[in-house]
DNA sequence: AATTCGGGGGT
DNA sequence: ACCCCAGAATT
């Protein structure tokens, strides 16, 4: 039997019933491929939810404040796909009338969508015949057929996108995408996959030169540099304290943060009270200094890994403008922030 | 072609 | 510690 048979057969029995699949709105597909692109279902689903009952329409998301759009993002990371998403419905509400573009092409010139999005949502929607490669096809082809090219590769890239594009079933587009998406993710796993009541063992090269574990190929990426941040928790008489928006590039763009003052390794507390006596938010002023976490708190990303450490600093009066306290959980923050907030009860 | 964007979960 | 996730944008 031909590939996308067995493929599809096996989805028709063991698909699970996700919200997103009960819908070929573009408004709902295009939010849901948004929300998972690195990011497993399980991770995403509340979002889904969340953004879906705030935003029913792409006018709503569209209406929205930036601001109001990354706190209901918070804690879901690579937050440029919040920023994106907000620009591209004030995009679709505004200058297509509400009606998302209905061809690949159109759709790879929304930001935020690449070639993996524009094929999910052409295929879904509009029934386009245009394979997907996300992370789970480029494992399940790699082991089927046996290619040993790097997945993270321009040459891969290429080699597997036209390989799923012979394969997709031309009269059922979406559901061969959404198949093998689902047969990667939940069976043709990264570890331990259940090979022993696979449709495609006969046939997997893979498994037949005992090669699961060597393929995919992917090329190793740089080890994660150390970071140490400083974060400075004002707090005054009159229970309000400092929160700053990040401005420019590097991570977590447009989030909030306590004042941040980065430094070359862990600080002690003697050094770090003489070091920021001269900050531009301290000087001349008097303050009293508190680690909160005298074990630095490590918070690892994919290419950084920060030590942090939360110092209190208290104040009779700020020395700019602040928040009051009881307001800080309306700020959207990295989660690490986020974390330090409850733990520290506010 | 490489690097940089998060955070959660698995092994 | 290392890997992966319904990838895209920038350098």
């Amino acid at each position: 039997m031909i590939f996308s048979k067995i493929l599809i057969n096996w989805y028709s029995i063991n698909k699970r019933e996700l919200p997103w699949r009960k819908t070929t709105n573009p408004f709902y597909i295009w939010l849901s491929e948004i929300i998972l692109q690195q990011t497993q279902v399980k991770q995403g689903l509340p979002y889904y939810d969340a953004f879906t009952a705030k935003y029913p329409t792409v006018f709503d998301l569209a209406n929205a404040n930036e601001d109001d759009v990354l706190k209901l993002w918070q804690g879901l990371g690579y937050y440029s796909r919040a920023r994106n998403l907000h620009a591209t419905a004030k995009h679709v509400a505004t200058n297509l009338n509400g009606n998302f573009p209905n061809t690949y092409k159109e759709l790879l010139k929304l930001k935020g969508v690449g070639d993996y999005t524009a094929s999910a949502i052409a295929s879904i929607c509009f029934n386009e015949v245009e394979a997907v490669v996300d992370g789970n096809v480029y494992r399940v082809l790699s082991r089927y057929f046996g290619v040993s090219t790097p997945i993270n590769s321009s040459k891969g890239a290429k080699e597997f996108k036209l390989l799923a594009q012979k394969l997709i079933d031309k009269k059922q587009p979406a559901e061969f995408n959404q198949a093998i998406m689902e047969f990667g993710a939940t069976q043709c796993k990264p570890k331990n996959p259940d090979c022993s009541v696979c449709p495609f063992s006969k046939g997997c090269i893979a498994f037949n030169k005992n090669l699961i574990g060597e393929l995919p190929v992917k090329i190793k990426s740089a080890k994660a540099k150390k970071k140490h941040f400083n974060f400075l928790v004002f707090i005054s008489e009159d229970e309000q304290t400092i929160l700053q928006q990040r401005q420019g590039k590097g991570i977590w763009q447009n989030l909030y943060q306590f004042p941040l003052v980065e430094t070359e390794s862990t600080v002690d507390p003697k050094s770090f009270k003489s070091l920021i006596k001269t900050h531009e938010l301290l000087a001349n002023q008097q303050f009293e200094l508190l680690l909160y976490n005298k074990e630095a708190i490590v918070h690892k990303l994919s290419h950084q890994h920060l030590y942090t450490q939360f110092w209190i600093v208290n104040v009779g009066k700020l020395p700019i403008n602040g928040i009051p306290m009881e307001n800080i959980r309306d700020f959207a923050v990295p989660i690490l922030i986020g974390d330090f907030i409850e733990a520290f009860n506010f």
